[in-house]
DNA sequence: CATGAATGAGAGTTCATTCAT
DNA sequence: AATGAATGAACTCTCATTCAT
């Protein structure tokens, strides 16, 4: 039972590796039982098919991330503490992914083409998930009066879009600069334009220093 | 001479339009040479190979972008103008691409993983070219007062990504919001975080409406 | 011991069941092993390949259609009353294999082309039998003046072939009707064309009847 | 054009040999392509499947033998005469056809299994041109008092099951007796069994000779 | 005896590319 | 320059068979 999963696991892996390295056309399915130590034929006795192995995997990695993040914010009340909980752990997801970071991009351009929409499917609710967290969070930061009076749902969508050009940034680049800084740096030109009047007084100093501090440069 | 290059032509669009319904690897050559009605072998005259002919396509795209940018700005001195005549060009590519929108992706995709570096270097030559542009629009900005101190390559280098967020956003949400309306709620908020005291005072009104309006909702 | 013997008949009927319905190439070694309830590797415990499966099949129908039939001739001395028990035997035959009617189509064919030769010999063995007693029963029928001089071969030859030609018309034409019914039929030309003239005297008059009624209608 | 078809011609030659001598499954579409001589994708370019292929041949088939008959009984009265040309018909096609005979075997057993209801639909329309003519000329034969009053579909349908029957004894029995004679006796045994007094008077003579001779000796 | 996960040879099919016309 | 028939390497996926448990 729990070795069949064992084995499922190890697919998974040894598939990202090959899928990050190569792309999903060019790695054949061969490749991947070989660098799982094991034949062609056990990764059909696991996934019926390399799109099914693909999907899997993409599953598997927002899946993880969801409930990580759902345990991490059990029990946290003040919004901008949870705000960071959510940076966080997006950077500490992407970090740990990131030498497969490219397979995103080819889950995003997958999801778009393939015939099977359960990628699209998945990415969207994944995207819900965190739109319907970041409305919560935003909602109530609008209400305390920290944030300016703002139309949240733009809001939210602008922060995603931004997590994922970030991100996207990040790869193209070649990953030479620290992803975790430009989130920071991101929260503060946002927090400096979205802070009603009383909060941008309090927190001003601190976050026009981080804009001048920047992250590509080494702290 | 001419004629060969309008057939040239032909067949980029052809391409264009193939590549964005089905994808790189599930277009076969046949279906654009059907579709720009010569026949297969016509396709080899113009492009020795199908990643040649996808290569070409992206290179087409971004030197047009570059050439009818730098046109734009030609004898446009206020760099305030400048930015909204980049944000404008940006949003024209864009839509003007809007059928096309999903081969950006697979552009990305495909540069993080082909042999061929072309791709790669030819996006970054692309976004360099931007980031330039940004960095002397930004520095200017900074110096003339009008924006804070800041880290000025960060913030441009954080502007791409947004924008390049945006386009995400709007691709995988099914282009359900106009992007027009995404990019100046974008320019309002880094404007809010950005700006000096001095500048924001007079733009206050204005760009806290903007915030309050959204872009999700018809105007 | 008779439990494997047991075991190994519930194999035989599984396979017989599904070998019926998809085909001996379209049907899969676990699809029986998963019918008659056991494992697929049981399977081999009982028969060394799918092919030998196959030949076990054709082995034990055949064999239990000469024994059945051996014992219902023992003690039965009148040369028309065996016909008619022969005639009967095969019906039965046949019609309790009724939903397995095609297979003998891929008996057949599976002969022609096997490597394994078994299969060829196996029903040419059967067919001697069958063929040695229509000989016997043929030969009495003529000495008796009841047939014409005839080549006793050819003529039971001839009927072998009308046998199975009327099975497979049974089976192509989707046994819409009554096998039986056509086997009686068959009879009555047979026995009009080859009875002397003293016996037909007194079969005439039902053997035209059953002409006229022939086989197609419901009596 | 005409090359295109004798390609196609060429292609259907080779595969009807090796599916002769092989089997459909154990036949590999490599080897059809090696035999006419071309690459393995050239039996793609004309047929999209192995089973297309499969099927072109038996249709071609059909539709030659069913396009002479019809040819040959153009003009021709007699319904005597048009049943000889039935028969010699019959006779000539599958002699010119012998080394493939076990091909038809398959076709038929594929009929009964395969998803694809062509096979079936396109025997049983050749079979429906022969019983349509069959009872044509049966039913003439009873007008005219040759042949004795019987159920005309039946004893077509007899006719039909014994033709494939003998065809079926000759495949299974390794082709060791003349195919024509075999026919011939067929008629003698039918016929006399069939006759009208009348008739049977006039040419029980010949008949009977027949039946003495037999098919399996040499002449 | 029974199991069923693992195997891997081998199948049909695709399609970018070539090249004789 | 344009064609499109021909190519054949390379792909994914199947499934009879094995064998450690």
């Amino acid at each position: 039972m729990t070795e069949k999963k064992a084995k499922r696991q190890l697919l998974l892996d040894a598939a990202a590796e090959i899928f990050a390295r190569k792309g999903y056309h060019a790695t054949r399915v061969s490749e991947i039982a070989e660098r799982a130590g094991v034949a062609k034929g056990t990764v059909y006795e696991y996934f019926r098919t390399k799109e099914e192995l693909f999907y899997a995997l993409l599953d598997s990695w927002l899946t993880q991330f969801e409930h990580e993040l759902s345990e991490q914010l059990t029990g946290v009340a003040d919004p901008l503490q949870q705000a960071d909980i959510v940076r966080e752990a997006a950077v500490m997801f992407y970090c740990r992914h990131a030498a497969h970071a490219p397979i995103f991009l080819e889950f995003w351009a997958h999801a778009l083409r393939s015939i099977d929409s359960r990628f699209l499917e998945r990415i969207r609710r994944f995207r819900q998930f965190l739109l319907d967290l970041g409305c919560r969070l935003t909602g109530e930061l609008v209400a305390r009066g920290v944030f300016l009076p703002v139309d949240i749902p733009s809001v939210v969508y602008l922060e995603a879009g931004i997590s994922d050009g970030i991100f996207l940034l990040w790869v193209l680049s070649g990953r030479n600069f620290p992803l975790e800084r430009a989130y920071v740096f991101r929260q503060s030109v946002l927090g400096l334009g979205l802070l009603s009047d009383a909060a941008r007084k309090q927190l001003q100093g601190k976050l026009r220093q981080k804009l001048q501090d920047g992250f590509l440069s080494e702290p």
